[in-house]
DNA sequence: TTGTGTTTTATTGCCTCC
DNA sequence: GGAGGCAATAAAACACAA
């Protein structure tokens, strides 16, 4: 903001030297009825109408007044460089705005707040779309795990009835290997022969129910707790669209950072610049 | 014009830090 | 204890639909 950009305009019935252009000191005008404005005090004047008690108590001091587009445009871009106001600057500040010290506190005050907010806000959406995606993985998985199940007991039935052919001689009834004791396995209400060994593999691509993720209770917390997925080193599925890591990547994201002044290697969450 | 919702400015009270 | 920060809130200013 430069210097020139205030001006002294006599049209005003407390002659105040203001910090706008024309255009927007005839904007400003004309939000006020000439009843008004020998009433109110107009929300820009003078440093020394600022700085003058007196002139509240005798101008309606529980008018609020709004910023100028110039001044918030200053201010905001001072907000950029360093969101926090020390004394110096603060002073500084309000003599070249022509406002308080106390109301540049203020304004940094709320545009703190403000910020704060959005910046939750960009962080639910963070959290929703990682969540989102999340579940959309696991629904993706589930659905192989279903395809691989049938083509188990698929392959399990074809394995069956060739041994039937091969190893049950005419008229009799074929003894059980010792070696390949089958049992029964509940999956989705389908008997499943499955040897032993297989059974407490852990390299099974298949995931149990028992292995999906956890919605846990989250109490006070918005986003349900997810517990990991166990998976087992370094597996594939059959097409090789699920491997470790891929599903869940971008769960856990860090947040935007705040505006600068606070420190760049900082990050995760806004209130960690505070 | 008016009612209503949103934004902005300002205050209050409490907390932390020096 | 004073200064400064934040959350909560009030209230004026503003936007906008009916």
């Amino acid at each position: 903001m430069e210097s020139n950009s205030f001006f002294f305009d006599p049209s005003l019935s407390h002659g105040n030297m203001f910090f706008l252009n024309p255009a927007a000191v005839q904007e400003a005008k004309s939000m006020m009825t000439t009843e008004e404005s020998s009433k109110r005090r107009p929300f820009f004047c003078s440093h020394e109408d600022l700085y003058d008690d007196d002139y509240y108590d005798d101008h309606t001091p529980d008018k609020k007044r709004r910023l100028t587009s110039q001044q918030v445009h200053l201010l905001e871009k001072s907000f950029e460089t360093e969101n926090k106001l020390e004394p110096e600057r603060k002073t500084q500040l309000a003599n070249k705005l022509g406002l308080q010290p106390r109301q540049v506190a203020v304004w940094f005050q709320n545009r703190r707040a403000r910020w704060k907010t959005k910046q939750l806000e960009r962080d639910f959406n963070l959290l929703k779309s990682s969540y989102d995606q999340l579940l959309s993985n696991y629904d993706s998985i589930l659905k192989d795990n279903h395809l691989l199940r049938s083509e188990v007991t698929s392959l399990v039935e074809k394995l069956q009835a060739k041994e039937d052919t091969t190893n049950k001689p005419p008229g009799q009834v074929p003894e059980a290997n010792p070696q390949q004791q089958l049992h029964p396995v509940n999956m989705n209400q389908i008997e499943l022969p499955i040897k032993t060994e297989d059974r407490l593999s852990s390299g099974s691509t298949v995931l149990d129910e028992d292995d999906a993720p956890q919605l846990l209770d989250s109490c006070n917390s918005y986003f349900p707790i997810i517990a990991p997925i166990h998976h087992s080193e370094g597996h594939n599925n059959r097409n090789g669209s699920v491997n470790d890591r891929s599903c869940f990547v971008d769960v856990f994201v860090p947040t935007t950072s705040p505006p600068h002044g606070h420190g760049h290697g900082e990050s995760l969450g806004f209130w960690g610049w505070t």
